[in-house]
DNA sequence: CATATATGTCAACATTGCTGACGTAGTTTA
DNA sequence: TAAACTACGTCAGCAATGTTGACATATATG
């Protein structure tokens, strides 16, 4: 592949610049993602034990139902990770105050041990890449980040917050 | 959650920012795959099998070796789909000429049309974020997302090439 | 009281990873 | 040339995690 056909067509150019991203994405979120798979599998869990123990982390009390719409599944795929969750002591349930159909999801200490470690792996890498790469970067990387996604709401308040 | 709290407390803030990035690269991650997701379901196809085409898009005449290393899945995984591909229509293989042993991929146009069919839907997000992102912020993308990235190098020549 | 909502559960199925075992064709090496 | 290695394929079974559909229970709400 020589040189005079990329300078030569600058839609070549575009083609393998859409390409690269596409491939960053595949690669950088296997391998952001590859570490604390390891973490999990020594506990018997997988990914979707992890992004339960990562939301409920986040915002503790939080409702089923709310579980449910940011994860974007079902409740019966839901409901095995989380019982497992809860037989193994990793997650509290709590009936709601307001409205007692609810169950509203806590870590318990060991449920915040194992989200700690889960996420210090994550932070490393994260930290890492970004020390790297400077915060002149860091703001490109969240403005396309936020692009590719469709609800940008949900990070508008934050990342304004970050930009001061 | 207060202003207070946020400049009272570094360290709070970098937590969050973290957390950002990590959710970023989440639903990111799954709004870009979501959309080529649905063209497959209408050829009961999977995500493995773009990865597949995809890939030998990108390099036809690729071998199979090459094709599970890029992957990092078992050949029995690949099997699976492979076979599908090739028995619909979608992937050749053609013996090598060097080493006879290998089954070199390629993509037939029935292929490449459902390649470009996917890419273009994936394409399109990427290229409306880089446009509302700006020529800085794709730079930043890129630099974070390779500093993500366990395999560096295999990206570095071409971002290079695209750095100019 | 009727209806809607929040949650849970049972059952069946699809996709996509994995391991282990075995086979065949072709290449390399002692 | 015979032995060993390599590229590829296949069969069988298992695990994680997503889906649908159906049904049940407790609680809220108009």
């Amino acid at each position: 592949m020589s040189d005079i056909k990329r300078r030569a067509n600058p839609l070549f150019l575009r083609e393998e610049e859409l390409r690269l991203a596409m491939e960053l994405l595949f690669f950088a979120y296997r391998d952001f993602t590859g570490e604390a798979d390891g973490i999990l599998e020594s506990y018997n869990f997988g990914r979707a034990h992890h992004r339960v123990i990562y939301f409920v982390g986040r915002e503790p009390g939080m409702s089923v139902k709310d579980l449910l719409h940011i994860l974007s599944i079902t409740k019966q795929s839901l409901s095995r990770v989380l019982s497992q969750l809860v037989d193994e002591g990793f997650i509290e349930q709590r009936t709601g105050v307001n409205d007692r159909r609810q169950r509203l999801l806590y870590l318990t200490s060991k449920g915040q041990k194992l989200e700690q470690q889960l996420s210090k792996s994550q932070s490393r890498r994260i930290a890492e890449a970004y020390r790297l790469a400077g915060a002149d970067a860091v703001d490109g990387f969240r403005k396309v980040l936020m692009g590719i996604t469709d609800e940008k709401e949900r990070f508008a308040q934050l990342n304004d917050d970050l930009q001061d």
